[in-house]
Formats: structure tokens, sequence, C-alpha cells
DNA sequence: TTGTACGCGTTATCAC
DNA sequence: GTGATAACGCGTACAA
């Protein structure tokens, strides 16, 4: 490792000298400049980053922690990360916990040792709140998207998943449906219960209280929305389906979506689908129908995380920023409108 | 920001002892031990990694640069440099160059800064040689995948392209095809150049010698594919078909095969199609066939350029690794064997 | 068991 | 235009 010093001794100047020279700052002759110019390129020298941003207390980095990289879903969000990152001249790293809480803490914490300026977390499982609460009362810049921190002071980018399910629901009632079942995420993650308490919700508005029967336990993938169904068709059989399916992710959607089309039930005709997340089907093994889903501005939320986060760095806000997103619903497929109207479908 | 010295002070003692507390070392009686971990607790102190990575030379993190995140093309080889990490007990910070060589450059030089231990570069459109010269003489740590490096001293993990082509031309030519166009891919890209190199290779061993009309230079893309075999069957006509298109990618085979389709081509009757990458389509929007094409390793030469790196980390070797990888053909529904044989299909 | 002194590589301040 | 010095926050050899 060559150092300023080095490259001092070598232009036989002073540190401060070569120090001026690669921060291009002015106070020095050409002779002196062009010499050590010459030593850098000689000895091919390159500042030291973690001394450099110990004596700055700046980093000009952004550390990202996502559940996983490897899954479709977050394209949206790295995408509108990564061009607002580019307008501040920051960079980004991106972490991920490989859907483990754990590694995902793990990480937080050593970004956290003011290895970036600032932190972006998407926080759909993350559920001990205690580790919350540390990143939080810790001062550390961050913002937190998807998951609320309800009273903390923090910066929260956050989706209204009940009015989600308020639109999932109001447009199947539209489309005839009288009885709608909710095929349930992960309860530990509360993206998946603020969907579920829409769904009674919007249920209750129209006159029907959901009793157990009507909500169906299940997970976040694909394999999970499969089995729930199959189930589902083991113990009801193929006529007491309900009016339509209405699941917490897209993911679920899809499984169900197999199980139904291979016993033979047609969809939208025999049963409507919608589901929740604008997501694409992991492989490519199966004729799935273009499903009616619940779209999250995904791209906006991660501008506006970066937005926020690097607004915080520079003003160190004392009150953080809270804003929420609504999420619209995509008409595909797997639903039909009762009466003609001007809908537009996608 | 609360330092070592803070804790030191509200805990009446050196911050030589904060220091052996947090590194849990020995020689620190009980009660010290308890007072600082009570001060730290309420300070809510984090060590700072930047002067602990300093003084220690060792930052313990690995950099990785893509050439994009939004491509699930990745995902095997993130995963396996994840799951190969966790075994070393590094963090890995990946970035992407956005598919932007500059982009790439700066994110290589930001982590060149000592801020990682270590760097794995995914070389697809590495172009500028100086700059590859100037990473491997700086004795940086650095691995690099699927850019050869030829002469160069550094730790490459390589895929033998040509391999690929020739495990292509070779299976249709068992189909049964005499003719065998080629489609390649951006001409500045190394895999690209070494693919059709490897085309042109495999049919003089059949004794045929590729002319101009029997290579369509295209691109990476479905789109590019797409117009490349459009713009063929314009100027050709539907009768002049090949026995069989081999595509230098997956993503420009699925391209083309959706233009053959759509003019009424059937596949593999009339066409085979040979593409290379073992990728998914991107869109979930028309019926894919099934697509025979090379697979490569990507998962194992993700853990190979972990393992190689930590090593050449703890050891500075001084002669770097090279390693090369073989692809394997993957026979799926877009090709068909005249003579029933025992070959496996997926 | 505890503390002092120094060094890691850099930048900023303030002299000269 | 140039350089000595202190400081950033930490770990460690050495001394007490």
């Amino acid at each position: 490792m060559v150092s300023i010093t080095d490259v001092a001794k070598k232009a036989g100047c002073s540190a401060t000298l070569v120090s001026r020279v690669i921060n291009k700052q002015y106070g020095v002759s050409d002779q002196s400049r062009k010499k050590i110019m010459e030593v850098i390129e000689e000895l091919g020298y390159t500042p030291n980053g973690l001394a450099r941003s110990l004596v700055l207390k700046k980093t000009n980095a952004i550390g990202v922690v996502i559940d996983t990289l490897c899954d479709a879903y977050f394209f949206d969000l790295i995408k509108g990360i990564e061009s607002e990152i580019d307008k501040h001249g920051y960079d980004v790293l991106f972490c991920s916990g490989g859907n483990s809480a754990e590694k995902k803490n793990s990480y937080i914490n050593f970004f956290m040792q003011e290895r970036v300026d600032g932190i972006v977390i998407y926080g759909s499982n993350l559920d001990d709140i205690k580790f919350i609460e540390k990143i939080v009362t810790s001062k550390f810049p961050v913002a937190l998207i998807e998951y609320d921190v309800g009273e903390l002071n923090a910066n929260n980018i956050l989706l209204n998943n009940q009015y989600g399910s308020k639109l999932a629901v109001d447009y199947l009632f539209k489309c005839g449906c009288k009885s709608i079942y909710h095929v349930s995420g992960d309860a530990d993650r509360q993206a998946a219960r603020r969907r579920l308490d829409g769904y009674i919700e919007a249920m209750k508005s129209h006159g029907v209280i959901p009793d157990e029967t009507m909500i169906l336990e299940s997970g976040w993938t694909e394999e999970q929305g499969y089995q729930t169904i199959k189930k589902f068709l083991l113990e009801n059989g193929k006529n007491k389906l309900p009016d339509a399916f209405y699941f917490g992710s897209d993911q679920t959607a899809f499984g169900g979506m197999k199980a139904l089309i291979e016993s033979g039930i047609s969809i939208p005709e025999d049963v409507m689908l919608v589901g929740y997340d604008d997501d694409n089907p992991r492989k490519n093994d199966f004729q799935y129908i273009p499903l009616t889903t619940i779209h999250q501005p995904l791209d906006e939320m991660g501008k506006t995380a970066i937005r926020i986060l690097i607004n915080d760095i520079n003003e160190k806000k004392a009150v953080k920023e809270k804003i929420m997103f609504y999420p619209n619903l995509v008409i595909r497929d797997t639903t039909r409108e009762k009466i003609v109207s001007n809908v537009t479908t996608q």
C-alpha cells in the first residue's frame, strides 16, 4: 500500500501539497503539481478512502439493505434508487439479507459503523422492534421503506396496504362478486396483516362480516398458494367455490391459479382472482392467465427514500419525514366486470 | 457521534480498556467490564468501522461489481457468491454498473480506495483494457469473472465460450441439421466474439466453412433478436430457412422464436433453435417454447471467485489463479434428434 | 489489571 | 507557494 507520505517523499515535498494536488485545490505551483502527478502515476497511488472519510466524516455512499437481491420483485425499487442516487452524486452499496432477518440486522450494523452516510432499509420482514428502536435512537440517518415504525421518529416511506385491499374488494363487488375469500400471507409480516385488515374492513363496508372460513392462511410463495387452494378444493369440492379469491400476494395467486386450473375450474368464469404486488411468475413452466392485481409504485418509493435520506443527511432534521404511497388497481384477465363500463384494461 | 474516548471518560477509565471490552479480550476486571458495558449501552456507542479498518488494515468486506442488479440472469451468480461468502465470515457489498462501463469503473475505483479487502468483477462489458491493466498492476486483490485478461497476472474465472458453441453445433448436426446459421451478439463483448469463433470452428470441423450470409449480426436483447429474424425473413422469405439458428444468447433466441412463430413457422419442425445462457424470458406475454440452450455454471463460478479471492487476500499470492469452466448442453423443445438415442431431455 | 504513547492515512489550520 | 502540526477514532506494544 502506497500512502500519501510515500508520494511526498519521492516528490520531495510535504504530504499537504500532495493532498492539494489530488483534491484539485489551488495554491500549488505548476511545477510541483506536475512533479507530484508524475510520482502518483509512477507509484500507482490511490488515496485511502477510509482515512479520508474518517477525517472528513463523509463517505459519499449510501447503503441499501433489501430482503433479497434475487427476486425480480425488487427491480423497480432498485432502479428507482439507482436513478435518484445518480442525481446526487452518491454511491450505492446493496446488501441482501438473503431473506434472513438476522443477516439483515448484521448488515445494518455493518453500515452503521460510519461506513456509509445513510441507510435505506426495506423492511418487510423486520420483526425485531427492539432492533428498530435501536436504529432510530442511534441518530444514524435511515430511511425505512414498507415497515411502519409508528410513533417513532424516523424517515418512513410507506404503502397503504389497507387501501390496496379496499381497491381489490370494491372492484370485485363491482364485478358482481358476493362471496370473496382472502388468502392471507405470513402473519408475522406487517404488510400481510395490513392487507388482511383492509380486506375485513372493506368487506364490512359492503355489509359482509368475514368469518374464519373465508380467510385462508397461507404464505408468500407460489407453492404455498398452490397448497392452500389445493387443500381448499379437497375439503370443499368444486361446487362450494366463492365468487372470488383475493390473494395477499401475486405469488400465492399464481399458485392458486395453477391449482384451480388443474382442477378444471375456469377463470374468471367460475371464480375470479385478484392478487397483490403486480409481480411476475418465477418460472415459465405454466401458461398463467394475466392477473388482476394491486400495483405498488416501488420505483417512486425508492426514489423518495433516497431523496428524503440525502436531505436528512445534509440537514440533520429533528423531525423525520413520513410519506404514504397509495397502490392502484391493474385490471387484467382474471376478473370480469358485470356491467360494461369505461374502465381501461391493461 | 459518540467515540471510544467519550465512553472512556464517562466510565472513568482509558480508551484502551474500552477497546478491550468491545473486542472481547481478556485482562479486564469484571467490575470495569460491567461499568463499561453500561456506559456503552447508555450512550448507544457503536465502534467506528472506518477507524478500526484503518488501523487494522482489514475491512472484512468484499465488493462485487456487476453489470446490473436488475437482471434475473445474475441470480445464480449472486446466490453462489452469497453462499460462499457466508462460510468465510465476510460481508458482501453489491454494486451495479447499470450496464454502463463508466459507472462500473467508478465503483471499482470506489472499492479500491481500501474500502473493501477485495473485489469481484463480472466483466462482460469491460472494454477498457488500460483500466483493467491498472487494476491488475495495483496489487489490489481482484477476481475477474467472464473477462479473459490473457497474459496479465490476475485471478480469472472464465467460461469456455467456444466450447459451448461446439456443443450447440455438434448437437445440431446430430439432429440432422446441415445449414446452421448463427445470430451473433454485440461484437464489442468478448463472450460474443468467442461464441462466434467457436461456431465457425465447430462448423469447420463438420466440413462447413460459414460464409457471411450464415452469420447474422444482432445484439443481446430479445428485441434485437426479434428484429434480426424479422429482417431475415423479409429478405429471404420463409422458404429459404436454414435447418437451424444458433443464437449467441437466449434473449435473442426468444426474440427470434417470436418472429418465427409469428410468421407461421413451426419449431422445431421447420427450423431448430439453440440459445446460450440458459436464461428465462423477461416477460410473460408470449407462450415461448422451452429452449434448447447452453448452460453456464454461474453459481459455481461465483463460489469459486469468492474462494480464490479470499485465498488471495490471505496469502497474497504472487501468481494468480486462472480457472476455466465448461458449459453444458440443456436439451429442451426447440430441437429434435433424428435418431432416437439415450440422451436425457429436460 | 490498567494506562501511556504511538501509528494507521488523510485533511484542515495556521504559520512561514 | 509551502510545510509543520493537530485531529479523525481506533488498536496495540509497552510500561506501570
